[in-house]
DNA sequence: ATGAAAGCGCTAACAG
DNA sequence: CTGTTAGCGCTTTCAT
């Protein structure tokens, strides 16, 4: 337990501790060239015995990077999801990806949250990237396809990658083949012998709205099936809409045996309804939802749903922010930088009734 | 759109344009004494147009306070709770209650990592330390009563607020009154004709565990009934160790009529214990928990709980940590620092059965 | 392969 | 009340 180490810890102890200049403690430090052999050892022994670590502000001030990431999320959206306490863990789970992936870099990830509709977007982001001075800024939905956020962060040379991101804007765009979940989705709902599936759409502020649409409605099309426009109903992620979604389609004349959710909150609401009407789950109607968080497997019966690798897509952003030199190779390569989706079958999917 | 500002922007330029000295803006930023009115408008009105926002980095670099506050968590814990997704949102609401309050003081939390049991917690935290040289520290149990980080703080001349901590180590402590908790759970059961009341204890750990039994026992016994040594089962606020604790309870010659939790988890593990014995909740069993998190409110049926105040306990301790000198000012005032908590009443407590 | 000098953007300590 | 001078800890030049 050694107390030494209390006072100020300076690469200049480090330097005198291992007799030689602070330059040469800071070419170690940052992997630079032209360090023999025995003088980076005896340096990283000296950093390692006395317990050093650089200072994040010094660096930057040296004019290096900052070794700072900078996550940003939709303000209200976020709050209000924090406030509601519904179980949705998408932060948590970014913070999962993001924070052990810079870590392991030496990077540090900085969560913060930017409003999406306001003229002051431009103000907001300027005072956050100029306080922090991030080496890169993580986009997450609906920021990822803004123009004005994604064209600053360019005009700025800061790099950015846009989870979820569709539009053709430019920076590193990190994604699930949400066009193929949905055809997953459809796939794994024919098999199981339905015919007619509904499909209840995501806020149209969202481009992978519309990606999840197009995908359901390409695979109606290849299983030789009708797209019956009666079985699209419009939501927005809330659990409100998809309750007047849901009515909707059970309202039908011929209801659909099938109901795809574009948010778990969406399928709960829908599953509350059927329920109201006598609808057993997934006896009278099958389920299925995407993104996959907690409530979701929670419910009673747990729904089948894409399970949305935001983890794994925080994570690889970071990856591609920090080391943008090494982003060809990982297999999927190249940009958009696709991160695989899992469909979890549970028990709010089932064989469909026979009429 | 201003794109002027791209450049950089740096507290020069702002001196500049207000046609006075770099110190003055200083002084200005820092709301510094000896500033006329009319220079600071004329500064206030450049910083606003220029939209400059000071580089944290320089900031610290210069002297001062860094701004920056550092919110460490338990590594494994918050890990496994993320991989699990079982909905608990305790990060959520630090952030929510952490983040806002910092940002209305200019402040930004950073929220880390830090591993209780090794022996190398001080090496992580003295480079945690020196990277960032936060104002100040937010603990988390069970970090919070751990000696040698609290001491390390306080040798480092480092602020540190105290989640939930009990221990007298120094430090801000700011928590919830836990063993009032316990007593209105008993209060709660109590009213509703419950005698054979049950107690599940959380990790030995945490010092809230040992807090909430003596709460539990002190109200039985205020009741004027037997603290019965069977009626008191061992947890670790995991789902297993719920089970184990619900199926010794249950297996009880006399089982108890109503159990008390100490955290959701359990709370959902002993009803589905229940259940599985054919035990309805509540008419056979009522169930009371600790926490609240969105899978206690989800389950079916819903979990009366105690709402902890994460949020706010996060706000109080950022607040505190950010203003120390307006400590007093709050209601509570002194130390340790107490939010309210509420107890929920949901459908999982009802009428004690009558034998 | 190593060292010395200059400066990053800001604030504290000191002048005026 | 305001401006000037150092210097924070590091990394970039540029020398050696």
């Amino acid at each position: 337990m050694g107390e030494a180490g209390t006072g100020k810890l300076t690469i200049r102890e480090v330097a005198a501790s291992a007799g030689v200049s602070l330059q040469t403690v800071s070419r170690v430090l940052n992997k630079g060239p032209n360090v023999s052999d025995k003088t980076r050892r005896r340096v990283e022994e000296a950093v390692a015995t006395l317990g050093y670590s650089p200072s994040i502000a010094a660096r930057r001030m040296g004019g290096s990077r900052s070794f700072l990431l900078l996550a940003l999320n939709d303000r209200a959206r976020t709050i209000e999801t924090w406030r509601l306490r519904e179980g949705t863990d998408w932060v948590d789970q970014m913070l999962l990806g993001g924070m052990s992936t810079c870590a392991e870099h030496g990077y540090r990830m900085i969560f913060e949250l930017v409003d999406t509709h306001s003229d002051h977007i431009e103000r907001e982001l300027r005072s956050a990237l100029s306080a922090l001075r991030p080496d890169g800024v993580i986009l997450t939905p609906p920021h990822s396809d803004n123009r004005t956020i994604v064209k600053f962060l360019a005009a700025a040379g800061i790099g950015c990658a846009r989870i979820g991101g569709y539009a053709d804007l430019g920076g590193t765009i990190v994604r699930m083949d949400d066009r193929g979940a949905s055809a997953d989705c459809v796939a794994h709902l024919a098999r199981l012998g339905h015919r007619r599936i509904a499909f209840v759409t995501g806020s149209e502020e969202y481009a992978l709205s519309a990606e999840r649409l197009e995908g359901f409605r390409e695979a109606i099309d290849r299983l030789g099936l009708d797209v019956d426009p009666a079985l699209i109903a419009c939501g927005d992620f809330s659990y409100a809409s998809g309750e007047r979604a849901a009515s909707a389609l059970l309202d039908l004349g011929s209801p659909p045996t099938a109901i795809i959710a574009s948010s778990d909150a969406m399928a709960r609401a829908t599953m509350a309804v059927a329920m109201t009407r006598g609808l057993a789950i997934p006896a009278d109607l099958s389920l299925v939802s995407f993104d996959d968080v907690p409530t979701a497997r929670a419910s009673v019966p747990p729904i089948t749903a894409i399970n949305q690798p935001t983890a794994g897509m925080t994570a690889r952003a970071a990856e591609l922010l920090i080391d943008p030199e090494r982003k060809h190779a990982h297999a999927s390569g190249g940009n958009p930088h696709i991160v695989p989706f899992e469909l979890v079958a549970r028990q709010s999917s089932g064989p469909a009734p026979r009429r």
